[in-house]
DNA sequence: GTCTATACATGGATAGAC
DNA sequence: GTCTATCCATGTATAGAC
C-alpha cells in the first residue's frame, strides 16, 4: 500500500515535467495521482508546498540513481560523456526538468526558492566532487575556484536543456562545441614542463589570482 | 498619441518580468497597460499571441541598445565584460528575464517554440559575430564551431541569469569562475609557435576535428 | 484519512452598446 | 476601436459526512 503523500509527490513531479509550472494545479496533479483533489490541502497545505517538497524529494532520488557514475568518472571527457547521458535520460521526465520549472517559477515567486537552491546545491555538490578529483591531479589546478565553477557548469548546464526545448539541432551542437572546447583543458593539462612554465608566467601578467 | 497594441505589447513584457509567466493573464497584462481587457483579444487574438509578439519585439528592442556594443567588442576579457553588465542591466526588467520565462513555458506549450526560437536567435545572431571576430586572428581558430559556442554561451547566460534568481552569491561566484576560465583562451592564443604545434599535435592525437 | 459538496476568486473569451 | 456585461472553465481552499 503506497502512501498518499508519495502518490501526489510523484504526481506533481509528473506534472511539472510534462505541463509546466503552469499546469501545476491542485487538481490536475491530483488526478495524475490518482486521488482526491482536497488532499492535497490535507496533506501539504498548499500547491506550493507540495511543489517544494516534491522539488526536494525528486531531486534525492534523482541524484541517487547517477551518484554512483558520478564517483567512477575520472576525466574530462568522461564528465562530459556522462552529461550527455545525463542530458538524455533526464530531459522529458527527468529532474532537470522539473528543476528548470521551479527555478522558472522561482523567479517571481519567493516561496519557491528554498526548495529550489536546495534541489541545485545537491546538485552542485555532485559535481564539485568530481571536479575536484579532476583538478587535484592537474598541475594548474590552483587556477580554478571548483565551488564557483561547479555552479556555472551545472546552470549553463540547465540553459541548454532549456534550449533544447526549443531546438534540439542547436542544442547538440551547442554541446558538440563544448565538447571541442573541453579537449583544450587536457591538452593544457598535458603540456611539458617548459610550455607550461610560459603559460603561468603568461596568466600572472594577465593578472589571474 | 500611443497605439494601444504598444501599450499591450509593453504591458505584457513588463508583466513577464515582474511576475512570470504564470502571472500574466490577460486582466493583469491589460491592467499594466491601463487598458481594457478585452482588447487582448481584439488586438491579438488570445494571450498566446500577445506573448509571442511581445517576445518577438522586446527582443528586438533590447538587443538595438546592445548591438553598437557588441560590435566594439575585440578581446575575451571585453566580452565577458559586456556579458556582466548585460548581466546587470537585463536582470530584473530586461529581455533575457523575458526570454527565460518564455522558455520556460515553451517547454510544455509548442504555441511559444516560434517566437522564442527567434528570440535567442538574435542573440545567437549577435554573439556569433563577435566570436568570429575575435577567433579570427588566432591560429587555432579553426577549432572552434562558432556557431555551436555561440548558442553554448547564450544558453548558458540564460542559465545563470535563472541561478542568481534564487542565489546572488553563488552566481556570483560562477561568473569569477568562468572569469577566469576565460584567461585560459587568452593565453592558449597567446603561446609561441614551438608551444603551439606541441598543441596542435596533442589535439589531433586526441582525435578532435 | 478520504470523499462529496461547495464557496469564492481568477482567467479566457465573446456579444453588443457606444 | 473601445467599453460593459456576461458566460463558462478552472483553480484554491474549506466544511462536513463517512
Amino acid at each position: 500500500m503506497v502512501a498518499t503523500r508519495d502518490l501526489l509527490i510523484d504526481g506533481a513531479l509528473r506534472v511539472l515535467a510534462e505541463q509546466g509550472l503552469t499546469g501545476a494545479s491542485a487538481r490536475v496533479i491530483a488526478s495524475a495521482a490518482g486521488v482526491n483533489q482536497a488532499l492535497v490541502f490535507y496533506h501539504f497545505g498548499s500547491v506550493d508546498e507540495l511543489l517544494t517538497e516534491a522539488c526536494r524529494r525528486g531531486t534525492e532520488q534523482r541524484l541517487a540513481l547517477y551518484r554512483e557514475r558520478f564517483t567512477t568518472v575520472s576525466t574530462f571527457a568522461q564528465l562530459l560523456a556522462l552529461g550527455r547521458d545525463l542530458h538524455a535520460t533526464e530531459r522529458a521526465e527527468g529532474n532537470v526538468t522539473v528543476l528548470a520549472q521551479m527555478l522558472a517559477g522561482a523567479q517571481t515567486d519567493p516561496r519557491l526558492v528554498p526548495a529550489v537552491a536546495e534541489g541545485l546545491n545537491l546538485w552542485f555538490g555532485e559535481i564539485e566532487g568530481v571536479l575536484r578529483r579532476l583538478t587535484a591531479t592537474m598541475p594548474l589546478a590552483d587556477l580554478f575556484d571548483v565551488p564557483g565553477l561547479a555552479r556555472a557548469v551545472a546552470s549553463a548546464f540547465i540553459g541548454l536543456e532549456l534550449y533544447e526545448g526549443v531546438d534540439a539541432v542547436g542544442a547538440a551542437r551547442a554541446l558538440d562545441a563544448l565538447e571541442q572546447l573541453s579537449v583544450l583543458v587536457e591538452v593544457v593539462d598535458g603540456l611539458g614542463p617548459v610550455a607550461r612554465r610560459a603559460l603561468r608566467s603568461k596568466i600572472r601578467r594577465a593578472g589571474a589570482p
